[in-house]
DNA sequence: CAATCGTGGGC
DNA sequence: TGCCCAAGATT
């Protein structure tokens, strides 16, 4: 049976099961849609895909509303300063996300006249746009027959052919099985078909088996141990790190703040002046005020907890002038990456009282 | 190739 | 509560 595996066992059923259940989405043109001829724009594609990068449906919503109201299409994108943009981008996470996104708008700006090139492999030379996004682009956006292997590709595939091999060593195996089920046509709904179905049938924890449309061609649904798949090596514990962040306010009302380099953890982003964050070390504040020691704000990365002792000081006078001064009214909480938004929360709430 | 890079929600 | 997870890319 698995080897005897046919586009149409898994491309047929899939695509009817889509036609009815299909998720609608901001980004998405409807199947019916398609069937009459429209189909998405690529920069909204694009959009979407960048920002649905390990990162929710949920999330990423509100986000892509309000990218595409403030920049309707890639040159808008392109022309936009660089700090609106990281600002805009700040509490979605994977702060390299936002600053290949301009890169790439530029990019498609100055070398292809403001339109997206169509195949995988230019789109996948394109800054931010990986294996995975070049693919989902040319199948959505310019219904190329591509094969996305994303993470609900791959648990659907490891479920359809029992792959014993752990994620994520099983990727190669991964992709070429689900390379062997990509259909000629409807590439576009067949990859949001595939992603569809894992995100709301063939789910991580408890699959929903008894609506699936793939049950007859699935290796683990006839075993009927379908959520043992995929299998995965376990992950790393995470390290505590700690740190301290200066949260301080000018005798003009200036909030006191710091640009961080480009490169490195919530690179490109704004966030109070503080400490290295460490396993361990000595407290020392930026520059001379009176500090006052508030309490801690706990956040987790994606390899460490952080521990981040927040001090406040109010009436500075002499901040070092390679800081970045926002009036109060300049300066919006949300520009701010959550972990630095956190202390700020906690600063405010108590120069407030 | 293993490490790095965020965040919020669900269980 | 702590861990898992989500439409991965880059180095």
């Amino acid at each position: 049976m698995r080897d005897g595996m046919k586009h149409s066992d898994i491309a047929a059923p899939l695509l009817r099961w889509y036609d009815a259940h299909a998720r609608v989405l901001p980004w998405r043109v409807s199947p019916a849609e398609r069937a009459a001829g429209v189909m998405p724009d690529p920069y909204r594609v694009w959009m979407s895909e960048i920002m649905l990068q390990q990162t929710t449906v949920a999330a990423v919503k509100s986000y892509f509303e309000r990218f595409t109201a403030l920049w309707p299409c890639v040159t808008d994108l392109a022309n936009a300063e660089d700090d609106e943009v990281m600002g805009e981008w700040a509490g979605l996470g994977y702060y390299a996300r936002a600053r290949n996104l301009l890169k790439c708008a530029r990019v498609i700006r100055d070398s292809y006249d403001g339109h997206f090139p169509q195949t995988r492999a230019e789109l996948q030379s394109l800054p931010g746009i990986g294996p995975y996004t070049s693919a989902a682009i040319a199948s959505i956006a310019f219904n190329q027959p591509e094969t996305v292997v994303d993470g609900n590709v791959e648990r659907v595939v490891s479920r359809l052919f029992r792959i014993e091999t752990p994620l994520p060593g099983a990727k190669p195996e991964l992709t070429k099985l689900a390379e062997t089920l990509t259909p000629q046509d409807r590439a576009g709904d067949y990859a949001q078909a595939m992603m569809d179905l894992g995100a709301t049938i063939c789910t991580p924890k408890s699959p929903d088996c008894a609506p699936c449309p793939l049950t007859d061609s699935c290796a683990a649904h006839v075993v009927g141990d379908a959520a043992r798949f995929p299998h995965k090596t376990p992950k790393k514990p995470k390290p505590t790190r700690h740190g301290h962040a200066y949260v301080a306010r000018t005798t003009r009302g200036e909030w006191v703040l710091e640009k961080r380099p480009d490169k490195g953890l919530l690179g490109g982003m704004l966030g109070w002046p503080g400490t290295h964050w460490a396993q361990e070390h000595a407290t020392e504040a930026p520059f001379n005020a009176e500090w006052d020691e508030l309490g801690d704000v706990r956040h987790t990365f994606t390899h460490f907890h952080l521990v981040l002792t927040v001090h406040v000081a109010e009436g500075v006078t002499n901040p070092p002038d390679h800081y970045t001064l926002r009036e109060e009214n300049a300066f919006r909480p949300s520009d701010l990456p959550t972990v630095m938004r956190k202390a700020f929360d906690l600063a405010h709430a108590k120069l407030e009282i």
